[in-house]
DNA sequence: ACTTTATGTTCCGAATAATGAAACCGTAGT
DNA sequence: ACTACGGTTTCATTATTCGGAACATAAAGT
């Protein structure tokens, strides 16, 4: 049964475009000149130019006149707050993450998958106090990531095979898996066991253990990680906090179930 | 000399209607149902259905199909991320405010001005450690609270006039300020001193002494409170830590002046 | 002084996307 | 079965966006 190719609808017309023009001057992560923008852009000069001044006037962008470059606009805080409140996991999971962490006493992650991507939403760090928007909102590889196979493994075939598509697999250390065949077999066990690792295939001397959390269907709505390194543990080492994190994860995913609204 | 009315262009075409969704459906802080946003919105059934699916297949929206509900979308909270740490004074800010909290051991607030209304970047809270997303992001009125006066009082006057406009006198208390006349002369007297007082403007038995925060044109790029309560100081006492904010002020003025920043 | 080059802004007819009234569909209430 | 309601789709019309090219401006060469 040949499917026919499904005409993809990439464009999302100018609103679409609009935003990924506002994803381009994100990425950047300083001031970018207009011309810096125009030579990452599809689109033709005139077409860039107005969507800048679009946005600027909507404060999605901030323009500086003296130096003539764009960064991401003040009203996007503002509305990752409510995005932050509502659609992150992280208001219902915080507590159950800092009572998790005074029992591990090791890195945490909380995390959502966003277009192939790894999103961390909260944090929890050992040694050193909370940085937490610095934190929140960075985002990292899916295919190279404890946290990003977990999501990658419990997530519905359609949506799970648009997110494979994203992965770049660039090879950040010796052990990051090189191609999809090798993720895509990962996953398979990880989905079986319900436990992703990461055995330094996104930074050397860092490993983690993460798992899914998981919603009634049994697909990842988040996943949560424990990060160390090499020269404190040992693969196997790190593998003996997998039950707590399962059980935090359970927490969660319960906490998130009653987090529905009614009418 | 009359000045012809000019002609305001409010809509910035399909780019502006679909933030001004965005903007709506953020404003609920609940999920939303299809219809209640249509009731709130200026626009057309079909045109409000057609932009919050753009905003949804663009993950600027989640669609929840079992509630048929709509809430903010994780995608704000990556471009958020940007957006603070270029945007926002905060991280700038940061290791000034931290040492300040040390000092002082009060309760700062670290705001900017966002369309008339006062938009938190930063706290610090005495007791309780920080909840960081949770409070960044958040909105208040301008015209009623210390940080909101500092920031009007050195503003342009153009830019100035713009964000009376947008204030709703809303009397909160008994000491709220009632009407334009009324803020303009504090704002004046504000401007002179260079020092705010929230005087239960707000909320009552919570007080705040505010500075602005200045560029070298003496325009206010953010604002810095201390806030306390009625039960634990007065306002004459809380004026004491005046000097204190003004000299990390005048240090985060000059940390951003290093750095770049916009207009 | 005079090109030349790089960068940013504006124009305007053609191409395209947005519009919105109305019809339609599914579900729940009577 | 009928009605009301919330949500979705259609489609001819209209308005917006598109984008090549011309224009403007400011450095950098010669």
């Amino acid at each position: 049964m040949t499917r026919l190719f499904e005409a993809k609808k990439t464009s999302d017309g100018t609103v679409g475009k609009a935003l990924v023009m506002l994803d381009l001057v994100a990425s950047f992560e300083r001031p970018v000149r207009f011309s810096e923008i125009l030579s990452k852009s599809a689109y033709p000069k005139a077409t860039v130019y107005r969507l800048l001044q679009t946005l600027s006037n909507q404060s999605m962008l901030d323009y500086n006149a003296q130096t003539a470059t764009y960064i991401p606009g003040i009203r996007l805080v503002r509305l990752a707050h409510a995005a932050w409140r509502q659609s992150a996991l992280a208001p219902i999971a915080r507590p159950i993450l800092d009572d998790l962490a005074d029992v591990l006493g090791e890195t945490l992650h909380l995390a959502q998958m966003d277009d192939g991507h790894v999103l961390y939403v909260d944090k929890r760090n050992a040694e050193k106090p909370v940085e937490m928007f610095s934190s929140a909102g960075k985002t990292g590889p899916g295919y190279c990531t404890g946290v990003g196979k977990a999501l990658l493994a419990f997530m519905p075939a359609k949506e799970q095979t648009r997110a494979l598509k994203r992965q770049s697999f660039h090879k950040y250390t010796a052990a990051t898996l090189a191609d999809l065949p090798a993720l895509k077999a990962e996953l398979l066990e990880i989905a079986a066991i319900g436990i992703a690792f990461d055995r330094e295939e996104h930074e050397p001397g860092i490993i983690c253990v993460a798992v899914p959390i998981l919603n009634d269907l049994n697909r990842a709505i988040g996943a949560l990680s424990l990060t160390s390194t090499t020269s404190h543990n040992s693969l196997s080492s790190i593998k003996r906090f997998a039950p707590k994190l399962q059980e935090a994860a359970r927490k969660i995913s319960d906490a998130a179930k009653n987090w529905q609204f009614p009418t």
